[in-house]
DNA sequence: AAGTACGAAATCGTATACGATCAAGTTTGC
DNA sequence: GCAAACTTGATCGTATACGATTTCGTACTT
């Protein structure tokens, strides 16, 4: 990333900090459970402990890592528990998000999302996981960004974030799903295409990430330790 | 000057900063538009800067008080187009929480529910907004509080919080929208009772939510200055 | 008189220092 | 040998100080 930042370095620092971090997370540097030490930080970033504190609180609002008291941050794990809640609260809010955006789509951002789709299409073909999933955010920014409530768009991009953090890319893979999840976009395309109503719109978009979730729990039922997820199983069917 | 730490007082001082100016805030103290100074609020409250500035930022995180950079924070102020997002978000994720709490209600609950309602009809009767808002909170965490998804809970805290924070019970009086949420409730209720589906539980919480925006959309349409309301004004409806 | 340049006051942003707190390892008493 | 108390090391929490940035008033120019 940093794309050549010119000299004159743009943001505070707390918010420099923040950046890097988050990078350093999401790229696979800071493993989940490594513990992030304010002074240690501060020095490999080269800042101040106090830029690099508020940037830690920022990310544990955010839930990359959490944080307990005269203790310090740790960066969050992989959890099946916080993954479920995860999915479902962004079944809820990109359903929404999607349905707002449908009468504002145009024929073009179709067209685009399309061609995204050949695209994951392909890449399922080479085997290339990374850029599916990054193809896959692709094509459901075209039909959620035009959502005109900035609430719920940023709680859909917090949902990502998460999703992110969680490193789901690989830890929900489910055989299978991939080459579903191309299909199922594609009926999602027709249907925006059908100038269907809001509410299918929406039901349709619930719909796709709940089967999502729903391939995660079938197999983590034959797995072993299926008794909590269990528990809480029809939670992700129930909308 | 902290050399006694007495041990009565709970939570580090930033926490305890941030609570003391968002009682502030909801309680009229600091109102819309006051500049929060970082060195003022500091000789207020005892604290030093430093855990001041992070209660600053956790508030606007919260959307409490708007920042702007080596300016500082002011209290956020009522804003029709924010009061249109942040209703119909709640209605979104309020209408999962109650459909996703509904299957977990108890009796118990809904004769509670009930009661509180009696109370709001009372309320109603004595002209008293203040206890009737409460009342009013009180009535829906009942049917949203078993919510089993602590993410989901979460953004229907935030919502509500930032709806005390809009001041929307003096903001969005409309006249003769009081009583009919009663009605509302009281229906709402009955179909809780009847054992109703996630589905129907979800799009009756929210059409509670967005009738009560509707009246404020529909006496703001024959008011003044109507035009940016009414082109968003699909948007509460349409869900 | 209006607009611009400049400077002083106000305020935020961050570095540094030190006290407070917790976890763990070590000693002591039984 | 085991448990409880103590010591120690690591880390966070906050106070204070100072530099950086913006804002606003004032004088100067046109």
């Amino acid at each position: 990333m940093s794309s050549t930042t010119v000299s004159t370095e743009i943001g505070s620092k707390s918010e420099r900090a923040y950046a890097a971090i988050r990078e350093k997370i999401l790229g696979g540097e800071y493993t989940p459970g490594y513990r992030l030490v304010l002074a240690k930080l501060a020095e490999d970033l080269g800042f101040s402990v106090v830029p690099v504190r508020e940037a830690i609180r920022r990310l544990e609002a955010e839930s990359f890592v959490t944080f307990e008291r005269n203790v310090g941050a740790t960066v969050a794990g992989i959890d099946p528990t916080e993954y479920l809640y995860t999915m479902q609260t962004l079944s809820i809010v990109e359903g929404a998000a999607t349905a707002l955006s449908a009468p504002l789509i145009t024929g073009s951002d179709i067209a685009r999302a399309r061609a995204v789709n050949a695209a994951m299409r392909e890449s399922l073909a080479h085997f290339d996981p990374i850029r599916f999933t990054a193809l896959n955010l692709e094509f459901h920014s075209v039909l959620f960004e035009n959502c005109p409530n900035p609430h719920i768009l940023d709680l859909v991009h917090r949902g990502w974030n998460r999703l992110q953090a969680l490193r789901s890319s690989t830890f929900n893979y489910v055989p299978g799903r991939a080459s579903e999840s191309v299909a199922e976009h594609e009926a999602l395309l027709k249907l925006l295409e059908s100038g269907a109503g809001a509410d299918d719109v929406e039901r349709a978009a619930r719909a796709h990430r709940a089967a999502t979730l729903d391939a995660y729990l079938a197999r983590n039922a034959g797995g072993q330790q299926d008794a909590p997820l269990h528990e809480k199983a029809p939670l992700a069917r129930s909308l």
